[in-house]
RNA sequence: GGGAGUUUAGCUCAGCUGGUUUAGAGCAUCUGCCUUACAAGCAGAGGGUCGGCGGUUCGAUCCCGUCAACUCCCACCA
């Protein structure tokens, strides 16, 4: 078939990815092979495909197909995650939008029957988009968050920790989302600095007219929640109003002035008002002195009747409304410019308010203990390994994790109540909840209808954290777990570290008693240019699809793997693809070439033939050698570009070229087969980061039986090398280097094929040591002659390749002094070079400390660079 | 307030736990080439006191201390 100059990906990409589906090498089942394991990190069900993901797994590909490619019996399991705020909010205005249909005016089986409809219809996308990518999932094993195998394990695990005491049901303060209406967990809540303002208001004190007390406060529409003002006991401010009460605005209620060293008597004017319903640590001075708590504040942000005043207004209309109000009565004292901390819920962007209510809660304490010391003693590895550090600390310091929302989409939660009571029957049905509430009331006439559930769904990481268990349906069956669990390893963001990662180590031990990975390798963030996360608002992100289709899969797959190693955040920046475009279309060229060849028997294997395929068998196990362990170590930007500059300079620019033959002649089987062969190996070993153009090549390079893909070829790995032989071959690529900038700095381009002769001062180098040597350098020095001189070769242009001394008589002229200031500022580099060798070299401490074979190599140094010199010198000489 | 990280060429980064010619790559720049695989290319070149200072060491880009700049995480003083 007659291929084009250029690599057009789109032609070929589907017609792989179907192919290798149709083959059925993307799908594994348990056998008596090593198991290679991975589970995707679930994205959203709502999402689309954007640079993180081409990040995390184009890594998560490669290195599943390169252990394919070992004979692993691999699997990489696929799926998505419900993300029932994220979820709920599209849901929410797709009914609004497209079927004029409003949450509230339906009944929950209606949403979620809706809900269902909506993730049947645009949910999965992400997952068609990954095919783009060449992503090797096992697509038969496609998992969802809330499909029946993964639902029936969240309701499992619930009622597994209730019963072992490790779950709760509590009042407590925590982060509401009035946008979404429900409590969020810690972390799902983004803290950032923003511009507020601080005011001062005052307040009357009691029994005292004309004496006032003011505060300073970011948030004077919670005062009509205020039931309290405290002081520091140690300020002198206040020290007269001991047992008195200050009256609150608005409400005129008369609240007692407390004294307590919490206060910060150097912050505001000193005295804090007390609001123990709209704040965590207004909330514990409450507990303390007893307060009386007063929630003025409805589920969706506006100010509740308990407030009195404003009532039904939104908090930050009511803030505006209770400053202009406080200045109509003169109770507004100053204001002030303020930057502080506020919280955002990560998924609707709304200011958290801190709320009293009843949730569900994980007690962590126990569950994080096996979790931490995996991690720490290395049972679990994380690449890089700084995240331990963050793992410790947040370990150390773990909180209870809310895990109930005020949601429809989503598990709910398998608590059942009787009428008027809060207390939980828990149970994966709701017969057996039945069961046991009939068994701890004594009331053995209860009836199922008796039962009201729990309105609240799960907090969607409750299913997340059991994924690697889940996906291989752990916790009905060990058939597969035994097999793939603990699965490889995991490739994600760091920024999912606690929300996911660590939970899934606590789950893992919890109800496997065991790791659920064994590497944990964490990516950094992608960024635009400026250093900026890639996000829709900004419209940072590239449009990853269109991407592919500019520049092919391979290419930007290529562009985000070069782009950094594992950790820090990577700026992502399109010229990156196109230098992977560049490079599939050098590959392509490549097999352009060889393909052109014709063979014929009798063809003779030239020298340089010879030399280059000697030369290059250890120049590529070194090159093998190398990338298979940086691969092993997860170093992969730093393999693929070991390979690249490999392929593009070692095996293009000087295999093929010494092996090209002359124009219009014949090859000989042998060298052509000898290179097909390398070929071959360097298309296996490029396929796990380029899989489509290599799976392209593998077959335009020869007929092929079905099923001899390159996907499935096993995978080069390390191999012996000849350090020596590769270093002479380098030494003659220095050489003809040499002779070509001799070339250029002297306007004698290669392109005349003006032909030049060369003198050597040494004939121990190894252009004389054979044949094949001397015909290299002849042919692409483009030399006529090569000969050994004993003396300055007049009117010639020398140079140092190596330690020795060349003469190419040219027969132009030489600019003299351009020619000396060069040799001096040589001159001076050499001498540089010696002084600090013989620096080394004359301290006797060097001498008696250093490795031997440190020393030897610095008396090589120092004779070569003394060579050199000689050189330079006599060079210098000769002009004078 | 607690902790982590970064600082190497114009830009983006390697340099894998101290010695491999007084530092490497890609991109960008410069010079010369449309040479029959590739101009998405070929052949070359220039460019760095390895953030500052001090220390350990025979020897420091690498280890320690300190200062500076930037980044991030955790906690959340109204």
């Amino acid at each position: 078939m007659e291929i084009g100059s250029r690599y057009q990906p789109s032609e070929i990409e589907d017609k792989w990815y179907q192919h290798w589906k149709e083959s059925g090498y993307f799908y594994s089942k348990p056998d008596d092979r090593e198991p290679f394991s991975v589970v995707i990190p679930p994205p959203n069900v709502t999402g689309v495909l954007h640079m993180g993901h081409i990040l995390n797994n184009t890594i998560q590909d490669a290195l599943v197909r390169k252990a394919r490619m070992e004979g692993k019996n691999a699997c990489w399991v696929p799926g998505t995650d419900h993300a029932s705020i994220a979820t709920e909010a599209k849901v929410v205005r797709w009914l609004r939008d497209e079927k004029k249909l409003k949450k509230g005016d339906l009944s929950r089986e209606q949403f979620m029957d809706y809900a269902w409809q909506w993730t049947e219809k645009y949910g999965g996308i992400i997952l068609h988009q990954l095919e783009k990518l060449g992503a090797s999932c096992d697509w038969k094993r496609t998992a969802f968050t809330m499909d029946e195998t993964r639902s029936d394990a969240v309701y499992k695990v619930f009622v597994d920790l209730f019963r072992k005491g490790k779950l709760y049901r509590d009042y407590r303060m925590v982060n509401w989302d009035p946008e979404a209406k429900t409590v969020l967990s810690n972390e799902e809540v983004i803290y950032g600095e923003e511009h507020s303002t601080l005011y001062y208001v005052s307040y009357p004190i009691e029994g005292r007219p004309g004496k006032f007390i003011t505060i300073a406060t970011q948030r004077p529409e919670t005062i009509m929640g205020d039931t309290a003002v405290a002081v520091n006991p140690n300020d002198p401010k206040y020290l007269d109003l001991k047992g008195c009460h200050a009256i609150i605005p608005f409400v005129n209620r008369i609240v007692p002035i407390i004294f307590d060293e919490y206060v910060d008597p150097a912050f505001g004017t000193g005295a804090l008002k007390v609001t123990p319903a709209h704040d965590m640590n207004d909330y514990e001075l409450g507990k303390k002195y007893k307060l009386e708590v007063i929630d003025t504040l409805n589920e969706d942000g506006t100010l509740s009747e308990a407030a009195k005043f404003f009532v039904g207004i939104d908090r930050f209309e009511a803030r505006k409304q209770v400053v202009e109000a406080l200045k109509e009565m003169g109770s507004l004292i100053k204001t002030e410019d303020y930057k502080t901390n506020i919280g955002r819920s990560e998924r609707t962007q709304a200011v958290v308010e801190p709320r009293l209510s009843l949730q569900w809660f994980v007690d962590m304490k126990k569950l994080s203990v096996p979790a931490l010391k995996a991690v720490m003693e290395d049972d679990i590895l994380f690449i890089p390994e700084k995240y331990k550090n963050v793992y410790r600390h947040w370990m150390e310091n773990i909180r209870d994790w809310c895990i109930s929302r005020q949601l429809w989409w989503g598990h709910q939660i398998p608590a059942w109540y009787l009428p008027g009571s809060d207390t939980p029957y828990v149970g994966e049905s709701i017969e057996e909840a039945l069961e046991i509430a009939k068994k701890e009331t004594g009331r053995s006439n209860l009836e199922i209808t008796d039962l009201r559930r729990d309105e609240d769904v799960l907090d969607t990481w409750f299913s997340s954290w059991l994924w690697p268990i889940s996906v291989f349906d752990g916790f009905k069956s060990k058939e597969e777990l035994d097999y793939y669990y603990p699965t490889s390893v995991l490739v994600t963001g760091w920024d999912i570290i606690f929300l996911w990662v660590a939970r899934m180590i606590m789950s893992g031990y919890e109800w496997q008693h065991q790791l659920p990975f064994k590497t944990v390798y964490f990516t950094g963030m992608v960024r635009d240019k400026q250093k900026r996360k890639m996000s829709k608002s900004l419209g940072n992100s590239p449009d990853c699809l269109k991407l592919i289709e500019d520049y092919g899969a391979d290419a930007v797959r290529y562009g985000i793997l070069a782009s950094s190693p594992a950790g820090g955040d990577l700026l992502f920046d399109e010229k990156l693809c196109e230098v992977g475009r560049n490079f599939c279309n050098k590959i392509w060229n490549a097999t352009r070439l060889i393909k052109g060849w014709q063979t014929h028997e009798e063809a003779v294997i030239t020298p340089v033939q010879t030399l280059a395929m000697q030369s290059f068998q250890h120049k590529w196990n070194k090159c093998k050698t190398g990338f298979n362990e940086d691969i092993t170590n997860f170093r992969l930007s730093e393999a693929l570009t070991t390979m690249y500059s490999f392929v593009w300079d070692d095996f293009c620019s000087w295999y093929l070229e010494m092996i090209k033959p002359e124009q219009s002649q014949a090859i000989s089987p042998a060298v052509l087969d000898q290179s097909i062969s390398y070929f071959e190996e360097i298309l296996s070993s490029l396929h796990p980061f380029l899989p489509f153009v290599t799976e392209e090549l593998w077959h335009q390079l020869k007929e092929r039986k079905l099923y001899d893909d390159c996907m499935m070829s096993p995978y080069p790995g390390a191999m012996n090398f000849d350090n020596e032989k590769i270093n002479s071959f380098i030494e003659l690529q220095e050489l003809i280097r040499s002779i070509r900038e001799v070339r250029n700095k002297n306007g004698v381009g290669m392109k005349e094929a003006l032909e030049l002769k060369i003198f050597v001062a040494d004939e121990n180098v190894p252009l004389f040591e054979d044949n094949y040597s001397h015909q290299f350098v002849s042919k692409f020095g483009n030399l006529s002659s090569i000969a050994s001189v004993t003396e300055e070769v007049p009117s010639s242009v020398s140079f140092i390749s190596g330690t020795t001394k060349y003469f190419i008589p040219l027969d132009i002229k030489i600019d003299k002094e351009a020619e000396k200031s060069r040799l001096a500022s040589e001159l001076k580099y050499a001498k540089g070079f010696i002084e600090s060798i013989n620096k080394k070299l004359e301290n006797e401490r060097f001498v008696q400390n250093a490795k031997p074979e440190v020393i030897e190599n610095e008396r090589k140094k120092l004779a070569d660079g003394l060579e050199r010199l000689q050189g330079i010198q006599a060079s210098l000489e000769a002009f004078d």
